[in-house]
DNA sequence: CGTTAATTTGAGACCATTCAATTTCGGTGG
DNA sequence: CCACCGAAATTGAATGGTCTCAAATTAACG
């Protein structure tokens, strides 16, 4: 899956749930825009900030996040390649969190007039844009779920799910083994746990036989037994919308 | 503030953030719906649903949950006259969660495909309809945060924070005292506590003089104490879009 | 290869939970 | 209007999952 262009992943995410005929593919393939790369850990967007552009994930990973009063990091998505990480740029005035780079990436910045305009004049976009944001929504949601109410290896498993799942959509509905660039520090502050007791859960998982987490890898040894121990459901990553 | 009109309040509520033309605005209110009232705590949607038609609010409050394999709940949302409770299902094929009643309510039932249609035809519509799901989302991400990483006391401080912050913008915004039809277990699920210890924070609260909170009424006594308490900062709700 | 980041381990403390019982509140019918 | 009933709120005491603090070990990177 090689894309000639920089956008072709996004189109052909969008084709798995909005029908875009060529005129549609040709005009989002014609969006102004222009490359930023990023090293790890830098910002792409702060919290207070006007937005004037929106970043589209090319290569590389993406969290979001927002920082506490006492210091405290709450992390509230992780993104992957071919995905938006602040649609919600291209409407509203300014940011209310902080969207980071995980690792080393690169990035398209479209100026959101540019979104904008093309949201007005292709209906089938337009609807790709709106379902992108209603699922990212659903994943904000099932995230509260998460820390709201499950104990920390169901919490834990839960999110590894999550990544697997959507990790597969790019690499291949049968990959097991993925690029995790994730500390345990971040999963920490994504499942609201410290890092201690993650990485004690984590070393948990990997005796049940679940997992295997080593370096920059995750791989899933027992994909039904992770997903039970996860109390995981897909329904609300709307896969097919 | 009484409308003769049962999508009124909406009408004025989306003013806030987009201008609507008069021919929007009488696009709006002409849009086909039917009345549907409901009880305390029935559902008003049901997780793995088809939905038909989307409901809003026109009188009473409503709530979004999750319920857990262990029987387990997570209140996501609540819900005040003049809001959809469930726009996403105008474009998401089923429902990722429930949406319940909390007391006695009206709402407007409305076809998905007359809102589409309407988005479809009125640009500033389409905005405003868009805007009002990425508030949603917006508030969401902020729920993370606080059942993440916050504790007890700012956790409950900060949603009381959000609810009169959201009820001022119908009952005036210098309102300090509102309706507030919630139990403790309702409040101690939408924070991911227990019902026993939201109610020691609750008493805590009061000792400390930041609020009143006496049957079905809720009076804020100090809204900086409480603010402070909370951690709150109300960015996130995007007033003004 | 050195140096810093990340992971791992141990032990004690604490915030929140669990379980159970009691009191108060809110709504209803006589 | 009061008695009644179930729901909601409150209290107590013991338990426990997770946190804190610190130190040691291992892995990553220039």
């Amino acid at each position: 899956m090689i894309d000639v262009h920089p956008l072709g992943a996004l189109a052909r995410r969008w084709s798995r749930h909005t029908k875009l005929s060529p005129e549609d593919r040709s005009a989002l393939l014609s969006l102004p825009f222009s490359y930023k790369s990023f090293g790890k850990d830098a910002y792409l967007v702060r919290e207070g900030e006007r937005a004037t552009e929106c970043f589209l994930l090319i290569k590389g990973f993406a969290f979001r996040h927002k920082l506490l009063r006492d210091g405290g990091r709450q992390i509230i998505s992780f993104h992957v390649p071919s995905e938006f990480v602040d649609l919600e740029n291209s409407l509203l005035e300014v940011a209310d969190h902080n969207v980071q780079s995980l690792n080393r990436c690169e990035t398209a910045m479209i100026p959101r007039a540019a979104l904008i305009e093309l949201a007005d004049t292709r209906p089938p976009i337009r609807k790709a844009m709106w379902i992108d944001t209603l699922v990212d929504a659903a994943v904000f949601r099932e995230w509260v779920v998460n820390v709201g109410r499950r104990d920390s290896r169901t919490r834990i498993s839960h999110l590894l799910c999550e990544l697997a799942v959507r990790l597969r959509s790019i690499h291949g509905e049968n990959s097991e083994t993925f690029d995790f660039p994730v500390t345990q520090e971040q999963l920490a502050d994504a499942t609201g746990l410290t890092a201690v007791h993650t990485n004690r859960t984590l070393q948990q998982l990997r005796r049940d036989g679940l997992i295997q987490l080593t370096g920059k890898t995750l791989a899933v040894l027992d994909w039904d037994g992770l997903r039970e121990a996860g109390d995981f459901n897909e329904l609300y990553l709307h896969h097919r919308a």
